[in-house]
DNA sequence: CTGAAAGCGCTTACAG
DNA sequence: CTGAAAGCGCTTACAG
């Protein structure tokens, strides 16, 4: 069996309170004493239970992490950068993938609840249908608007979307199309399409937005890519949301004999570690991950000790144009 | 507040222990009994404290899972695909990426075991250093040898190191390098060397193997790819244990002028999604992720069952060979 | 400096 | 069919 305080206590000949105390390293404790309960323990290797800590304490520092699949690079890249700042001052993650699914999502967000974690981190996009108001529970929102008072950190979405058309305009393409994601009016990504738009506007071109519904699901990407090349004969440009549809695109315009960058410049969108690598010749517009896992943490911290004095409700991160092959 | 059970039962005008057993759907309960609880329980917006729960259970329904880091895309699909088998059957995973550093695995271990982990699924290099047979834990390994007890799910590397070095020898390379991770010589994935150097033999061939230590830093990988052009320039097939190392490598050898497949002939490792939407181009040995994390779930789950009766040491699956343009 | 007691929110024998 | 009591493993006022 696992030995508990009271075993550790009977061992160094003193009572489970004081065990507790040097646990704890609260309050006065004579060195021999402490000598001894450390030596018990260490003989009955010992561990704390912290579920009964955290019963009592009311605090598990726990959080929870929805995101919609770590299998995409991007949301991969942020999951570990945020697993790694929680785990530097003694935070836990629990991981949930919710692909988007709001009755997952609504699954997840119950069992976090259940287990009494201090604070959610959400990144996926199922915006403002679930409440995650509820029980006056910590809450940050990593590029999506859940409600009101949920703060938001993302990068800057329009200043990215502003850059990737401008390149695009610059290099001379005449007919200059998007790539998207889901559309969601509300949520900061959708800047990305507004800045094409308005980019678009103002060189007096009609911006044409493609819709990836199934955004998972690599096929649909091939789908929407083929769309595109007949209905679109003479695109020349392409922005798309994420690197991973542009890889898509450029993949299926290649083998219609199109070359890139000479007859379609592409640009993508998020710059992971993992496409760098994988398609470093992708020019694309680079998210700093690190820097979004941090302030969300960061303001979670904030939040759970109760410090809303200065609760930031929008962090915004600049964004880096990655000019290589394909534009 | 949170409304605790004690609230429930007040309101339902019963006990506690009627409202725990409509809880847990536990014994006899008359239904009108158990209408009145779970309108009480709706009234007050109650959902069971799990940490109460497991304290007194002993069970969590939590497992530890162990990887490297969800940046890599084979261990940010294997993470997705073993929580979503998790998920489906109630059990939550507390995420850990260690990135191969002993010290932080060990603070998770430790940290793992106090918050009372049903079992861990590992998926790190660290072999054998830790002690994972401690407190009779439930443990399943991923393509690694912990110690003589601990099951191992894996694809058959052997099979694919074969027919990666084999593919490139009958395509007619004579010079036929192989790229690979830290040595690790108790461990299955070095069986994809072992096979590339039983196919070289046989075929007369002088096997060389380049080594990459630090494996999550791109840079590295780009260095040893330098290395192995600057040292062997009649290089003429690479065999790279996965796909990253894979992509730098032809990305140097590109920088150099070299033409893939004319010049040099490469084939990757693993043969996630994510390196399909990147590079579908690469050649590459696909490894069944859904397949090993079904598996290492199911053997978990046993072990946690008590069920060690055909606990198999040893799951072995298939992989398969992806021909794509760099071969 | 140290201990006995009560309590964190639940569950389960044991009675009735 | 239902309830009072004890206990899961800890912590923290409160006494001494």
């Amino acid at each position: 069996m696992k030995p508990k305080i009271k075993d550790v206590a009977k061992l160094a000949g003193v009572s489970p309170t004081t065990v507790s105390r040097v646990l704890n390293n609260r309050g006065y404790i004579g060195e021999k004493t402490k000598q001894n309960v450390y030596k018990a323990m260490n003989e009955l290797n010992y561990y704390p239970n912290e579920l009964a800590r955290s019963l009592y304490n009311k605090r598990t520092n726990v959080i929870g992490l929805i995101i919609p699949t770590t299998t995409n690079p991007f949301f991969g890249e942020l999951t570990f950068e945020i697993e790694n700042v929680c785990a530097s001052i003694n935070y836990k993650v629990l991981l949930c993938n919710s692909l988007n699914d709001i009755e997952k999502e609504e699954k997840y967000l119950d069992m976090l609840m259940r287990n009494q974690v201090d604070g959610i981190i959400v990144g996926t996009h199922n915006q403002g249908i679930l409440d995650y108001q509820k029980q006056h529970l910590a809450v940050v929102a990593i590029d999506r608007t859940l409600s009101e008072n949920i703060p938001i950190v993302s990068s800057d979405n329009y200043e990215g979307g502003k850059l990737a058309t401008e390149l695009l305009a610059s290099k001379g393409c005449k007919r200059i199309l998007h790539i998207n994601g889901p559309v969601d009016f509300a949520t900061p990504a959708m800047l990305r399409r507004r800045a094409y738009e308005d980019v678009m506007k103002k060189n007096g071109q009609n911006p044409i937005t493609y819709e990836i519904h199934e955004t998972f699901n690599q096929k649909s990407h091939h789908e929407v890519a083929k769309k595109i090349l007949d209905e679109v004969p003479d695109v020349d440009g392409v922005f798309a949301s994420n690197d991973l549809f542009a890889a898509s695109f450029i993949s299926e315009a290649k083998a219609r004999g199109k070359k890139i960058p000479q007859d379609i410049k592409v640009i993508g969108y998020d710059g992971t570690e993992t496409s760098q690598s994988l398609f470093p010749d992708l020019t694309t517009i680079q998210q700093p991950i690190r820097l979004l896992a941090e302030s969300a943490v960061e303001i979670l911290l904030k939040q759970m000790d109760g410090d809303f004095s200065d609760k930031p409700l929008q962090v915004k991160h600049p964004v880096k144009l990655l000019l290589r092959k394909t534009t």
